[in-house]
DNA sequence: CGCCGAGTTGAACTGAATCAAGAAACGTGG
DNA sequence: CCACGTTTCTTGATTCAGTTCAACTCGGCG
């Protein structure tokens, strides 16, 4: 398990160690209990958090109902990259489904580092394909699956998620209604 | 408008002289009738392509029907960045829709450069994410908004295309049926 | 002239949303 | 540890958006 940025960010590129320093020497450890708000709407987004454990959503509104985006389990790191790239004001929430323990990094402090060492903005390069490739394969599937063939995805991607959700932030996430994700999940379930 | 790489990754950040003489001592310019295929799933995507002139797009086949992933017009580049990244096969094609003049630049030899010249791949961890972010912004649009509104911001963020691109490429663009558009399009034109 | 691809239109059908009501699970305070 | 209120989940009925299939129109082109 990824318990440092540093060795997250050595997933992609081996770091300097004066890199891998530097960046320990900028992270804080919190822990946080549930439902904290990490990000509110409106807020420019300033930090990024590795989650070493718990699990968090960020959301949004529309027409007065909240809309997950995004799930962020143990390994990944929360933030707003739109927020933050554009130093703007952030859209979305994020919230805290279960206590965690993150290690939050300025992002002020981590911009600095990547004019420093090279080869720590190659890797955030290499984070923000991988990004981009994610939401792809997203989009893709919207446009030619059905939602019954979006959650057997959903499932098989990411089997635990479902039992620490609930059904709705499941439901707006793959862009359907709770109600109908309750019926594909009976449906699924009957064999 | 965009005529140089050189000035398509300055729109990000300034690039030094070498950077800038080395960029265009690898890019070709090449003139390419419409129907071409400049990436064909199954190949390795090799080769980024500047747009001067023209129109392309990307499409993969889902249950033997092509759907189109992408449109590439003047200003935009393209790769499909999944292959060029994994540097595994390709599972798109990439055709031009309208004659085109391109400047191709052979991914092998950008990627030289980046490490040669931390600025240019700074500009490329830039590029990556606003990749991300207009995936993103689509994404948003699939969870919640209806076809009729997908295509009304299609209009009007992108209100040439409609008349450069047929139908049933637009229709799976937006992940809807070419007879729907075709109904959406009456409707809102009706008034 | 006849063909072909692209777009339109109609009819029947299906997947999914909405509304509403009830059941289950969950959390909090006493 | 129980009782209560609140949130979450399920289920049914209805409505609506979008698909599919098929027939037809239209414009361009060999």
């Amino acid at each position: 398990m990824t318990r440092t940025f540093s060795a997250y960010f050595e997933k992609y590129k081996p770091l300097s160690d004066k890199a891998k320093q530097n960046i320990e020497s900028i992270s804080t450890e919190l822990i946080l209990p549930k439902k904290s708000i990490v990000l509110r709407q409106g807020e420019v987004c300033r930090s990024v958090f590795l989650v070493l454990k718990g699990l968090a959503r960020m959301y949004y509104f529309d027409d007065g109902k909240e809309v997950t985006n995004l799930f962020f389990s143990e390994g990944e790191v929360i933030a707003d990259m739109e927020s933050i790239y554009s130093k703007k004001q952030s859209q979305y929430n994020i919230q805290l489904i279960e206590n965690c323990t993150l290690i939050e990094l300025k992002y002020s402090k981590l911009e600095k580092l990547y004019s420093l060492y090279h080869e720590l903005e190659s890797v955030a390069r290499l984070l923000a394909i991988e990004c981009y490739l994610e939401e792809n394969v997203r989009n893709r599937s919207y446009q030619t699956k059905s939602a019954k063939e979006r959650y057997s995805n959903l499932l098989k991607n990411n089997p635990d998620l479902i039992n620490r959700v609930n059904l709705g932030h499941v439901a707006s996430f793959i862009g359907i209604s709770q109600v109908q994700l309750s019926r594909i999940r009976l449906e699924l379930s009957s064999f």
